[in-house]
Parts: structure tokens; C-alpha cells; sequence
DNA sequence: CTAAATTTTTAGGCAAGACTAAATTTTTTT
DNA sequence: AAAAAAATTTAGTCTTGCCTAAAAATTTAG
């Protein structure tokens, strides 16, 4: 049986790998999770004995086989739910992380099968993030963080991979929102912040806002 | 803060006190929740401290006001999740029981009003018991258990008040169902087994069957 | 290539919520 | 009303998941 923290530490450590490519860190956990170094050596001892991750003393962890496709489930739950919320219940995008936070850790494989069927096998999540399938595959979805694009290019916002309400509320006050189209006009060297065209206004953003923001280009 | 044990050790206290009527003793508790009569003793200090029950040892107790808005709370969630289970995505009435034991602890004031409205703010859940509303008061829905009433008396089955698979099996085999009208033809003194007929046909079930029937009589 | 800084792990504790065994209180029997 | 039975509480442990402080390993700098 696995239980809510560990299950929260394997998507901790999904999320990492999939930004950085490496392997994950104990202090990078500690922050993503907002917990100690101390607790997350810990946990990777359980969840090396439960052969979810790999893991060798000073030398970071990796996620088995078995721990990725659970972590990879538990994305899948988490933005199905975030879907029935917004979708069903009208939650606004911005509100729902919480909630789904929770649901995430409901037991069922049938609950979510069906939760799947009814919301009619939903591709991407309202914050344009791809829903892993039921086999944990996440189909490519074949975006780029704007903050990794030049100048010149033009494309559409897809998605955010920022959660968080300050973000989500300034997103919209820039009126940038998904199926908003972007063209970067400039970036600027000293900062990596951007000035882009939207909707014929010229805007400037900073990095930090530009690489929570997905783009597909056109 | 309120635990998931807590929230449980005050559902089952609610739901013992609404089959007796008395003070709750330690070890009805323990059966309940399938624990030791040590670990409820431990427990009930914890609630007593937060104001959630009195207690006097070896007194049994009973819920406060706000112990028992609590509880009632869990129980509006917990039909409201039974609902959507069964209505919209497909749940047989007997197997949504157990997902609706976890749902029932998520929290989100939101949430469970938006899933309220969404459900059309419904009276009843899939096995015919009262939802409580948003203030925790529950409707009064005018219904006896079978085993309580006697020969001739005719009516119409509202619920049920075992949440069991095998239970439910053999309900389903009798062709027992929300709506089935039942005339009770006979009640053996011996083990207060009944004789009852159900479209024209007799069958004879046991006073253990019968006393988890909900009957509105016509 | 050492020395300093950083990261990670170990050691020792704590709170929640469970358990068993033993002690205490209440209830039931005779 | 005392003895026996049953119910309840206390005492002492255990596991999980967290913490701080200290020790050990690794990385970075000079």
C-alpha cells in the first residue's frame, strides 16, 4: 500500500525530472515538497525499499519503472479532477489546485476510469497540460516555454506550468489567456525579459513569467 | 484542524447516537470504526479537548453542537459524492461506498456546494437516506425499518440501511429495490422472521434482512 | 590540491493514532 | 452486598512522517 506522503514525494520527484533531466536532487524535493533535506533522505529509504525509485547515498534519485508510471497516474488523476472542476462544477482555472490536490489521492481505478468516460477522454487539462493516459503514456503535446523562444517568432498559448493564483491573476490582466497569440517582438539580454505583440498592443514581460508560459508555434 | 480519524470517530459517533438514542459507550465506537477499545479512549480525550464532544470517563458520550454539525457535515458529503457516483458516472448503489468514504474527507466548502448545485440540490441519495443541507439539519423522510412495523401493513421501500455487497446481492436476488412495494403477510414470533409479498410473489426473509429496510408506508 | 562552502545523511526527538497487557471502574449475578 | 463479569482507562510500545542539530560526503574556490 502506498501512502499520501510517499505519494506526493513521487510526483515531487516526476515533476523535478521532467524539468531538469537530471537526476533529482534531495534539496530540490525538500523545496518542491516545502519540507526538510533530513525528511526526504528519510522517504527515499521507503521508497527505495519499495523499489519506486532508485537511489544511491550523495547521488540523487531516479524514478523506477514501477514509481513513474505511479507518479505518472497520479498527474493523470490530478488533472482529470482539475478537468471535472472547471468543466462540471465551474471552478475557475486559477482555484483549482487545491482541491485537486486532494483528489488526487482518491483510491479507485474505476472511479477514474469513469471519471474519464464522462469528461469524454479529455486530452489536455484547462491549463493546457497533456492528461496522461491510463497506461501512464503522456502524449507530446509538442509545446515550448515561451522563455526558450527568439525574438520573431509567433505562436499560441497552450498552457501554463505555473499553479499559483498571483500568476494566473496577472495572466489575466495582461489578457493573456490559452488560444491567446504571442509574437515575441524583442528579448531583452540583460534580463531575458521579453516584449511581445498581443492582440496588435506591445507588452512586456519578464522571464520568469515567459517560462511558465507554453507555446505552440504556428 | 480537524484529522481524518477525527472526522471518522465523529461520524461514527453520530451515526451510533442516531440507532440508540443514548449515551455513546466506548466499545459501540470501537466496533464501528473496527478499533480497540484503547485506541477510542485515547481519541475521545483528543475530541473532548477540542470541544467536539462531552465526555466523562466511563460516562460515554455524546457530540457538542459543533461536534455534531461535523459530523453531519461528513454525511452531506458523503451522500452528495454517493449521488454524483450513482447519477453520473455510473456507480452501481452497491459498490459506491467505499470511494465515497474517501471523498467525503476532502476539503472544500466550495467544492461541495458547487457539486450540490450541480446535482440539483437533491433530497435523497442513491440508497433513499436524507441529504443534509448546507446548515447540517436533515429533512425528516418519514420512514420505518421493515422489522419494526407489522402483518398487513403495506408500503414502499425508501432505502436501506446497510451499506453491504453481500447484503445488497441478496436484495438485488429477492428483487428488492428503491420503489418495490412490500405487504407484509405474516411475522413469526419464533426469530421475527416475515412473510412478505413482492408483485404477487411471497418470500420469507429474516428479521436481520427486514430491520435494514426502509419502508414508507402507503 | 587543499580549504571552504554546500549538500546530504545520521542521530535523537516529537505528535498522531494505532496496539497489547494490565489496572480500574461499573454492571450484573448470585 | 460481595463476587464475578464486562467495560473502560492507563501504561507502555510501535510506525509514520516530520523536526533540529551534528556529522559526513561532495562540490566549488582559491
Amino acid at each position: 500500500m502506498i501512502t499520501l506522503a510517499e505519494e506526493n514525494y513521487l510526483k515531487a520527484i516526476l515533476s523535478i525530472s521532467l524539468k531538469t533531466e537530471e537526476k533529482v536532487s534531495t534539496n530540490s524535493i525538500a523545496s518542491e515538497i516545502g519540507t526538510s533535506a533530513a525528511s526526504v533522505s528519510d522517504m527515499l529509504k521507503k521508497l527505495q525499499e519499495k523499489q519506486l525509485i532508485k537511489y544511491k547515498k550523495y547521488q540523487g534519485v531516479s524514478l523506477t519503472k514501477k514509481g513513474k508510471s505511479l507518479a505518472t497516474l497520479i498527474i493523470r488523476k490530478h488533472r482529470l479532477w482539475e478537468t471535472f472542476l472547471v468543466r462540471n462544477l465551474n471552478f475557475d482555472w486559477g482555484e483549482v489546485h487545491e482541491v485537486a490536490e486532494q483528489l488526487e489521492h482518491i483510491k479507485s481505478e474505476e472511479l477514474i476510469d469513469k471519471l474519464d468516460a464522462y469528461l469524454k477522454y479529455p486530452k489536455f487539462d484547462p491549463h493546457g497540460e497533456a492528461i496522461p493516459n491510463k497506461k501512464g503514456e503522456i502524449p507530446n503535446n509538442n509545446t515550448i516555454p515561451l522563455n526558450e523562444l527568439t525574438a520573431g517568432i509567433k505562436g499560441t498559448v497552450t498552457g501554463v506550468t505555473l499553479d499559483d493564483k498571483p500568476f494566473l491573476y496577472y495572466l489575466n490582466k495582461l489578457k493573456i489567456n490559452i488560444g491567446t497569440e504571442i509574437r515575441i517582438l524583442e528579448k531583452i539580454k540583460f534580463d531575458q525579459s521579453l516584449s511581445i505583440k498581443i492582440a496588435d498592443k506591445i507588452k512586456h514581460i519578464s522571464d520568469d513569467v515567459a517560462k511558465h508560459l507554453l507555446i505552440k508555434i504556428n
